[in-house]
DNA sequence: CATCCACAAAAAATGCATATTCCCGATTGA
DNA sequence: TCAATCGGGAATATGCATTTTTTGTGGATG
């Protein structure tokens, strides 16, 4: 029944992580076994296999013999994460910066190329969200610290980039920024190529600082979270 | 047929896990369902579920529609993990003295006070592990940077704490070392308590990578991996 | 008359036995 | 010797049974 080289389980998984992502399942919703089941064309066991995985990835909540809720949001989880980022995913550039490859700066030019050439939105006068722009993003980042001999680091840098992305997609859904993102990464981009380590490591906590201000002036998708 | 507040789930999720870390499951071996059922004596779903949490965790491997394996060891795993430890907890530390209270001091003190007394082996010719040790050490290292605002960064170091005594024990049980870790434990702590984050963070660094250095030293444990 | 507790019924999560699908190794035929 | 096929065994998925939680109702009490 099932078709090449993907099981029930992996598609429910990466069906469900992406509603969440993308907010099609807010924060707080009940994840009513049976509910998830109609979603993603499965049944329960493959189901609760994904709800698991995501629960160890913190996306969903799980309630010993309650059942799964989509992970909550707050600013002040917001600012974890932030803070978290920038002190982590600098030394990991740091790093891949000192382990720098003829491949590495290859894949830096290459990904930044993409990403400045994918527009942001698929439409041109009103914000419509391109899921291409998020994977050409991520996958910029993500080359930037291929090099960092850790995988521990990426894997942990990955993570929290997911994260990143579901609090700017909520947000997203209330405005959006105007910036230049790609001068951003351009300056990013240039420093780290140059080998200049510091300067590197403040434009990308810059990068998302910049970010993290912006989702958190979002104020209705944080209802009642007033603390500072 | 269940007793209060525990799932088969999350009983064959702990056996398992501290089966890894034990060593008793070895690195590279085949877990079969069938036999992890037996072993846990739940049956198939609830074992399915605790492998995938595993597997999350980097504890064992999964190989889509291939079953599950215990994950591999390395030296550079090894030097991977020890650097990270190094360079995440050490911000973590830093950030839990920048925002020390009463109550984290008591905590170190206490912690620190129950991890000294806390014989390492249980016997005392041979060395036989005593649980109770490796409890009261995560405590401590726990302790010290609980006051780290990040929930992120304790989830994160906890991790990596837990994947560090996997290899500590499988070392363990070929020699074990002879040092002062009180000593080296006690020098961490009055830094910590005296607000001299970079002594502290330096401490802590010496002490993983000692205790690294050690694991890295007992070859058997790592045959054929030779790259340094 | 309102509130609270107990009990019952429904819904949902957990777990089991079994069926199905897939991988791997062996055997056979070219 | 190599390739294709067949069979055994293991992983994955299904449907149902069991257990727990939750919700709703009725009655007693303040």
């Amino acid at each position: 029944m099932q078709d090449a080289s993907t099981t029930l389980s992996s598609a429910a998984y990466a069906r469900l992580r992406r509603d969440i992502l993308d907010g099609a399942l807010p924060p707080g919703r009940k994840l009513r076994i049976e509910e998830a089941c109609a979603r993603t064309g499965a049944t329960s066991t493959p189901v609760r296999e994904a709800l698991n995985q995501l629960a160890m990835e913190g996306f969903v909540e799980r309630r010993e013999q309650r059942g799964f809720i989509v992970a909550e949001v707050s600013a002040q989880e917001l600012r974890e994460l932030t803070d978290t980022r920038c002190w982590v995913e600098t030394i990991a550039l740091r790093q891949a910066i000192a382990h720098r490859s003829q491949a590495w700066e290859d894949a830096v030019v290459l990904t930044f190329h993409r990403l400045a050439r994918t527009p942001r939105s698929t439409a041109a006068d009103s914000f419509q969200e391109n899921p291409d722009w998020e994977a050409a993003h991520g996958a910029f980042h993500a080359a930037l610290i291929a090099t960092c001999p850790s995988r521990f680091m990426i894997d942990f840098c990955r993570r929290l980039s997911d994260h990143a992305v579901r609090y700017r997609r909520l947000a997203m859904s209330q405005a959006y920024p105007r910036r230049d993102i790609t001068a951003e990464h351009r300056v990013l981009m240039e420093a780290a190529l140059d080998g200049r380590a510091e300067d590197a490591a403040a434009a990308l906590a810059h990068h998302y600082r910049l970010t993290a201000s912006f989702v958190q002036g979002q104020d209705p998708v944080f209802p009642g979270d007033t603390q500072t």
